[in-house]
RNA sequence: GCGAAAAUAGCUCAGUUGGUAGAGCGCCACCUUGCCAAGGUGGAGGUCGCGGGUUCGAAUCCCGUUUUUCGCUCCA
């Protein structure tokens, strides 16, 4: 294939033209990053989280797994930190084109203010030598309590205006200082702009009593609020996990690339309780072993790579990312987070709760620690579509197009096909499917040449083919296509729903995580 | 949010200096063939993203708008 962004555009439309992703409301020419997933999308979307679900909770004797509500009581968010991190007053410089946020460009101005304090000091210093008091100097030379007031001034005012909303007086405020972009030098800024990531909405039918809500803009708060009620009807002891799959949105300001970032999406997300200093060996722990089930998975070592955070965000101590290799480079997949204590503090101190372990062995109470692993559903799905898909030059000149989604989350298993469609080769292929159908998603198909069947199928990314043939009115064998090496097997009817459980059952494909 | 490009049938696209829509594939029906796509016949499907404007007349020119892609920006 072409250039990367050709791939890119391939895997959008093909989505579109096998039955995986759509764009939303399309009829009434869609919703800006919203998507929605249609009858193989949602096989393959439920499949990885399938995947995943039991890799962590039914596969650990010391994790479960609950399904909290979107909805939260607006102090959640107060307590997390999304309040005040996900609010930001915005600016734009129209010369430079360059977008900053308006309290850091105040801030900024501050500090250089402050520069000018210290060069005074320095000054005084060179010239009083040893005599030179430091304390003294501050509270009584003029030129620095004129810097001091001003400091005072300006940041009591941004405070205030910030707190009360009043974005027009921050604008002002900057404007006053003349604070010039840092890019362009000039002046040239537009109005300030709120930005909360936070999608607002309200409980209760009545505008006069409704209440102002959030819906959630990550999944984890879910499981803090219910730590103590999980892990007492759990009785589960330190170490543990809870684990939650759950929608989150996020008013992002630029949601793109198609389902990589989206303002509604779904998140697979494991919080796990350890013992304070704990921490860093249970990370490296869960970092190796969430790799270890990404590359169960088999869509390539190379694709994956840790990139570790060097600016962290405010409850974590250490964070890493996995990075697949999307289309439009690595990017990340998947966050591993060691969050401290923050989380759970923070809903102790704003619930007036104990949010505390008795840990036996210790023989004291402490508020746990917590690893976080945290993967995007749709970031998942997007890697494995975009690496499945493919076009193979075979060896009679014509090119096929095939998605080599890895069969233990393909959407469709198996389709079952009569050679032709008469002398009861369909009616054998129904009863197949009957047989089938319990166990896994099929499809029958008796329209076209064979042969074009299972291109079709190909395409679609079903693993096998089971094709009914006039030998199979003989002997009850029918043929087995292996989607990717295009290779055929006769077996007998009978060991078909074997087969095909051995090379799409979970338990083959998960024991590689071990 | 800024800048650039794009939007015509389910998909990929054509449509000349403005004269009110075409192809291939796909889809449906029937016939034919039968193990790695593209046989035959017939058929369905489009107010050319949407809204204005210019014009006797707009898919085509102008303005606005929506959506998508790319760059910047943002990104727990």
């Amino acid at each position: 294939m072409a250039n990367q962004e050709d791939i890119f555009r391939k895997v959008i439309s093909h989505a579109k033209e096998y039955g995986y992703v759509v764009q939303s409301s399309e009829i009434y020419d869609g919703l800006s990053a919203v998507y929605d997933y249609t009858q193989n999308g949602a096989e393959l979307k439920k499949n990885i989280k399938e995947y995943w679900w039991k890799a962590m909770v039914q596969m650990h004797e010391n994790i479960v797994g609950i399904d909290a509500a979107i909805f939260m009581h607006p102090t959640t968010w107060k307590a997390s930190g999304h309040v005040d991190a996900f609010n930001d007053p915005l600016i734009d410089n129209k010369d430079s084109k360059k977008r900053y946020r308006a309290d850091v460009l105040v801030e900024d101005h501050v500090a250089k203010i402050e520069a000018k304090i210290e060069k005074e000091v320095k000054k005084a210093h060179k010239r009083f030598g040893d005599a030179f008091d430091k304390t003294q100097f501050l509270a009584t030379n003029p030129r620095v309590l004129g810097y001091q007031e001003k400091i005072q001034t300006v940041l009591k005012r941004l405070g205030k205006s910030l707190e009360a909303e009043d974005l027009a007086d921050v604008k002002n405020l900057i404007e006053e200082l003349q604070i010039v972009c840092p890019v362009s030098g000039s002046k040239n800024w537009t109005d300030v702009k709120q930005f909360n990531l936070m999608f607002g909405t309200k409980l209760g039918a009545s505008a006069e009593t409704a209440t102002d809500l959030y819906l959630r803009p990550e999944t984890a708060q879910g499981i803090f609020v219910n730590f103590l009620n999980v892990q007492k009807s759990g009785r589960l002891k330190i170490p543990f996990g809870i684990a939650q799959i759950g929608k989150a949105f996020r008013n992002e300001i630029v949601a793109r690339q198609f389902i990589f970032r989206m303002r509604e999406f779904e998140q697979m997300e494991l919080q796990f309780f350890i013992r304070p200093g704990t921490q860093m060996e249970w990370y490296e722990k869960w970092k190796e072993m969430r790799m270890k089930w990404h590359l169960s998975l088999g869509m390539g070592e190379d694709n994956y790579r840790f990139h570790d955070h060097e600016k962290l965000a405010h409850y974590a101590d250490a964070a890493s990312d996995i990075e697949f290799k999307f289309p439009f480079g690595f990017k990340e997949l998947e966050g591993i987070h060691s969050r401290t204590d923050f989380d759970l503090s923070s809903h102790e101190k704003y619930s007036g709760r104990k949010l505390q372990y008795f840990d036996p062995e210790l023989n004291e109470n402490y508020v746990p620690y917590v690893v976080e692993t945290s993967i995007g559903v749709d970031r998942m799905f997007l890697a494995v579509l975009s690496n499945s898909l493919a076009e193979e030059e075979l060896e009679n000149g014509t090119t096929r197009t095939v998605l080599k989604i890895p069969a233990v989350i393909a959407p469709i298993k198996a389709a079952v096909l009569p050679l032709v469609k008469k002398d009861g080769l369909p009616e054998v292929a129904h009863k197949i499917i009957d047989e089938l159908k319990w166990d896994f998603n099929v499809v029958y198909d008796e329209k076209d040449a064979v042969g074009r069947r299972y291109r079709r199928q190909d395409a679609a990314g079903t693993p096998f083919c089971i094709t009914v043939d006039h030998q199979t009115l003989e002997d009850q064998t029918v043929t087995i296509r292996h989607r990717d090496s295009m290779e055929q097997k006769r077996i007998a009817i009978d060991a078909v729903n074997h087969t095909i459980a051995m090379e799409v059952g979970m338990k083959y494909w998960l024991k590689k995580t071990e």
